[in-house]
DNA sequence: TTGTATGCGTTATCAA
DNA sequence: TTGATAACGCATACAA
């Protein structure tokens, strides 16, 4: 009786699907019908396919042979209720379409696969209310551990993720109040780097394209700029600070914003890609031109960075290091090793965009 | 005896995290502590649970009480192993890295959402390999339904899926010799759009970047453009013809191969945008100017393709569309809904790169 | 080395 | 409307 509600599910599910071949196998090969096929026990079966040293040379290969032969497939979900492991981990990004996260994605997943875990990539678009609902639903859905890149100021599910106990890093960006392992950039340095080096190009006036002070990074870089520009002895002029929220469009507005002073800056430090990816057209729409007539440094070595008319210069984290690094650390927590947050060097690419000639290298 | 194990894997998992914090609530709460808790059978619980009417007003409450003050949240797994439905989609793209995708990958997690079902997204890295690998991972977890945008020619685990019976969509790319639903776009009246245009501009020797043979969009585009090449008359040399990877260095070498013939074309048209972003790398690097010296169409609307100097003439599919139909595509399978494939046109955005002023609009 | 039996957390069946 | 209980697919303790 109990089989039978399924099989009407699955009949009813393809039903409109009219295909034409044989019915070869059925979805749901247990391990059941592979012992059964294999004329050994469900426990024997089990045995073999989990590599449980404890199984006859015969045992393995007829076992072995069931399963190609029914095309079976372990159910992971019962295999995870069973030995409270997912091997899933969970991977939430502020968004996926920026290509810094996108890279430091690729990075995190191809270390979990690496580990044999899979990851649950999910795309909280820059919004604390979808951050919680993935968060909710990596919680539900019982993966080993959490990879985050946060928004806001931690309230919600941050709270509740520290309450299940489920092991949780914070990549690229950190929580104030969280005492949770994180592999992050040196924003102070790299801010520093930029700074230094449009000084040392000449210039007294930079306006500053900063990030949202919600985002840990927002801050350090904010602070950090600060911090630069008194230290170098440049203009400390509030006007040529503004925020945006690391998108392109609030890029275009605050450098609009800038250059529109009375007195504007000559160099524009952009505090993340989008951002610089904005500014870049609204300098344009201006009819000013990046390198010849102001200086732009951005944060976030994208790959195509370099392709641009002009180069961009750019302050450059691994963003796939810092992914894998992150997963790397979950894996840590959950396996039991020692933990240690790290935080990776940004380094300088200087490019065209900045010193209006040709790069020396 | 069965939960001792449990509890030290526990226990040493977070052995060495140290925390100072409360042990405020275990994080396994299951239903059974919940109904304890509510003074009800695991029955009524389940049933105020998932919305069974049939429960009364005080259960309802009761349970909801101990839900919240024991901070319960279901076990999606086991809840998925008794009803047959996990409420997660798999979803499969060539490259999270590439922009369109990313774009893809954002307008099927908002449409999954919408529906309140999970997406697991996974990165084939333009690589059959891996994506056979998540493939094989979408099977053993068990997802309701799958949307990939599939790499090769279709063999591994795509056949396995067919017999797995797994609902499945392809999403901008098809492979031949399937029959399975599908959103795609129109790619023969882009290119068509395209050609055109150059063609109006008064281009006769337009020089192609394509994509690989072994994608289907790449297949489409090619013939379509030398349909297009036919049609408006113009100029049918092979040596106008190259193929990329849909990667942004094979776009660069492309046009370095194009420009470096005698009769160089005065018109490039990119199957893709990393290979487009590439290209402006070489012609950059080949002192040439993008809008007055060479004209640059491109596939793909990347939202700072209008931003860059000078904005790019674009043949434009709305990628968070394509991902949006294609989750609700798999959706009405699941749901055994009729289904319908889904041809989306393509629309040239004119800007100035391939017409050397500033654009109309 | 193997088989049997139990339980993981949940939903669904069946009586009451 | 409710409670007891079986079953989902698998891994493991225990006995053989």
């Amino acid at each position: 009786m109990e089989s039978i509600p399924r099989q009407q599910d699955t009949a009813r599910q393809w039903m409109r699907a009219s295909r034409t071949e044989r019915p070869v196998v059925d979805s749901t090969v247990t391990i059941k019908d592979v012992a059964e096929h294999a004329g050994v026990s469900v426990g024997t079966a089990s045995r073999v396919l989990s590599g449980n040293p404890a199984t006859s040379a015969t045992a393995r290969e007829r076992v072995q042979a069931a399963v190609t032969e029914l095309g079976y497939r372990p159910d992971a979900r019962a295999r995870a209720l069973r030995s409270a492991r997912s091997h899933a981990v969970g991977l939430l990004v502020s968004d996926v379409r920026n290509p810094f996260f996108a890279d430091i994605a690729h990075g995190a997943e191809q270390a979990a696969l690496g580990a044999s875990y899979v990851t649950l990539l999910a795309n909280a678009n820059e919004d604390t209310a979808q951050q919680d609902i993935y968060l909710e639903a990596f919680l539900t859905q019982r993966v080993d551990g959490i990879v985050i890149a946060p928004q806001g100021e931690g309230g919600g599910n941050l709270r509740a993720l520290e309450r299940a106990r489920t092991p949780l890093v914070f990549v690229d960006r950190t929580v104030d109040g969280f005492d949770v392992p994180s592999v992050t950039a040196d924003n102070a340095q790299g801010v520093e780097l930029a700074v230094a080096h449009l000084a040392a190009e000449g210039h007294t006036r930079i306006g500053y394209i900063g990030g949202p002070s919600s985002v840990s990074t927002g801050r350090a870089r904010h602070d950090a700029f600060l911090a630069a520009v008194a230290r170098h002895g440049l203009d400390e002029d509030p006007d040529l600070i503004t925020a945006g929220d690391f998108r392109s469009a609030s890029g275009g507005a605050a450098a609009a914003a800038l250059l529109g002073h009375r007195r504007p800056p000559t160099a524009l430090l952009a505090a993340d890609s989008l951002m610089a990816v904005g500014a870049l057209g609204e300098v344009r729409r201006q009819g000013r031109r990046i390198g010849a007539d102001l200086a732009l440094v951005a944060f976030d070595d994208i790959d195509w960075f370099g392709e641009l008319d002009p180069p961009l210069t750019v302050v450059a984290h691994d963003a796939r290091e810092l992914g894998a690094r992150a997963v790397r650390l979950v894996l840590d927590i959950i396996e039991g090793r020692p933990v240690e947050s790290a935080v990776l060097p940004m380094r300088l690419v200087v490019r065209e965009s900045s010193t209006g000639r040709p790069a020396a290298d």
